[in-house]
DNA sequence: GTGGTCGAGCTAACCGTTTAGCATTACCTT
DNA sequence: AAGGTAATGCTAAACGGTTAGCTCGACCAC
């Protein structure tokens, strides 16, 4: 690979005029700078971003931890992120993390190490104190879904209160009064959040609900599928269900199939997370939207504004979901 | 940010000491070790990738392109080439490029900025020459999904052509003649494979089948809407359809519900690509299962191989696909 | 002619690691 | 005692960029 002294020498000059005409950060004659792009060009110069990084002490990297990028809702928030962080030339630095506060820590010291200039959190259930550090260091941290319980700090969440109470209220006039609600560890915000709205819109009907129609799993769909089958052994079943997740609703749907239960005539089955094409399926899931894609993009905003200026107030974007009723 | 200069002043020893403790690259002395580590602790050490990268030319790190991370089936690659990665102390840098040669171009240059030490490409349509440039300068890299067409190269692929096999017999068997293919590119190996699987596996059972059953498409539902509604519309429409991957699917549903066709009944639909929870929902979608997840890995491992031993000859790993019946 | 100002581009130090080559000490051999 | 050897850790030079501070010449005013 060609360095900057290989383009200097072909080119004539020092490597200052190699730099500021690559960079376009200082004048350079018009006869100098053609002498250098030629140069570059010839030689194929690309400039190494590790030396780059390592004198401006930035390495336009970002770090972004999210639970799993398999998941279709995760992976749209990366894409929001990703396509925002291009624009503003960083690059993204992904760690899976499984929702494995080990496996997140690992990642947290991989960012580190390569001096990424930024950091995104989709936390996992767990520790806080580590990303607690982080923003008591004043480096640019946002986070992203899930709020941090126990300190101040950026963060870009979906409401989720208001998405259950849209699906909850939904249910009611429907005619359900037996709705149960199925969802991830309760630790998290996200969870925390989904039950008290459904909580708050039962009380509001003046409904009641047993406790255990709160059922806490781990995001999976065999967790949906063991807590629903808990739920149809209860003497009061519910006659209807809703998953916090994509992937929970998927297990609903088998412990409703297993036991020849149909939805919704017998359980009506509703779900965070939207895909357009389950419109052409069924059984008919409503479905709560959350805007995945820009919580991605408002995230990298937030981050790159964050960035730019470290001292400024923390700012907490709550955005809006919607229902998507199919019948 | 404590650098190795400070750790070494706190210690009281050279800065090779500490690279020799933090490295586990040369002997040192219990009593030195203890003093270094002590150091390293109270000052909460990190070495910077980009220093040391810049001096070992290697920065421990993986570029990849992939088409779109939105999509399960990709991510699920990814997923096993990080986990893989991982395991090997390599990181990864991730470039989706949404089928745009020009997005792919931008990124192959991010990396090779970045110095990655490895490539794994899952190239989108378009220009090969570029990938094939990097091949000839004897870069790591494996081409991952899609073969490129015009020169040998490190490749992990699925056997695209016994897919769209098993799909065309199952349809064959269960008394289908007239089976339309709805894809992608057909600059693609995967959509040049498919077709070409198709068409065997027609003539090797005596049928035929009018140019207008081969649709090239875009991998997007709405390219999969649009095509199925033209096939529709033809004097002789298809009795089955197999669609190139789920996205397309979903987009062939579409239009026969919109046209009020029942499936399978009027028109039964096959599709690459698995999920496990197509089983909770109707239609039955008979699937062509892609070992995505272990394409990964073992493009992570070839990847892993190539980057060890530059010289090796050229491998390529075809992997087996297998069909998912629903009914 | 002198001194001042300005602009263009050079020089060289620095960023934080790794590591070849060397220095020092301890120990052994004869 | 002298010389040889091995063990241990130090010194200093890279790696490939950026950039503060400087030089040099051109131009201008008087």
């Amino acid at each position: 690979m060609a360095t900057i002294y290989d383009v200097a020498r072909k080119a004539g000059v020092s490597t200052y005029t190699v730099s500021s005409v690559v960079n376009r950060s200082a004048y350079v004659s018009p006869e100098l700078t053609k002498r250098v792009l030629k140069a570059v060009r010839e030689l194929d110069y690309t400039p190494n971003a590790l030396a780059r990084g390592l004198q401006t002490r930035s390495s336009r990297t970002v770090g972004m931890l999210i639970p799993d990028i398999g998941s279709p809702f995760y992976a749209r928030v990366v894409r929001g992120v990703e396509d925002r962080l291009r624009q503003a030339g960083y690059s993204l630095l992904l760690g899976n993390t499984y929702n494995d506060p080990d496996e997140q820590s690992r990642y947290l010291a991989v960012f580190r190490s390569q001096q990424a200039d930024g950091f995104l959190l989709f936390l996992a259930a767990g520790d806080e104190s580590e990303a607690e550090r982080m923003v008591r260091a004043k480096k640019p941290v946002v986070f992203v879904g899930r709020t941090p319980r126990s300190f101040e700090a950026d963060s870009v969440t979906i409401d989720n209160v208001k998405g259950t109470r849209l699906a909850v209220e939904h249910l009611i006039a429907a005619g359900h009064r037996r709705i149960a609600i199925v969802t991830g560890q309760l630790t998290l915000s996200t969870s925390a959040d989904r039950v008290e709205g459904w909580r708050r819109t039962l009380r509001r009907h003046k409904l009641t609900a047993p406790a255990e129609y709160v059922c806490e799993g781990d995001w999976t769909a065999n967790s949906g599928h063991a807590l629903t089958s808990r739920l149809l052994d209860l003497s009061g079943p519910p006659t209807a269900i809703f998953a916090a997740n994509f992937l929970m609703m998927t297990g609903v749907l088998r412990a409703l199939k297993e036991r020849g239960l149909r939805c919704p005539q017998d359980v009506q089955v509703l779900s965070s997370d939207d895909s357009e094409w389950l419109d052409v399926f069924s059984p008919p899931i409503t479905t709560v939207v959350q805007p995945s894609y820009s919580m991605g993009e408002r995230a990298a905003d937030l981050l790159l504004k964050r960035m730019q200026q470290l001292g400024r107030k923390f700012e907490t974007v709550l955005l809006d979901p919607e229902l998507h009723v199919r019948t």
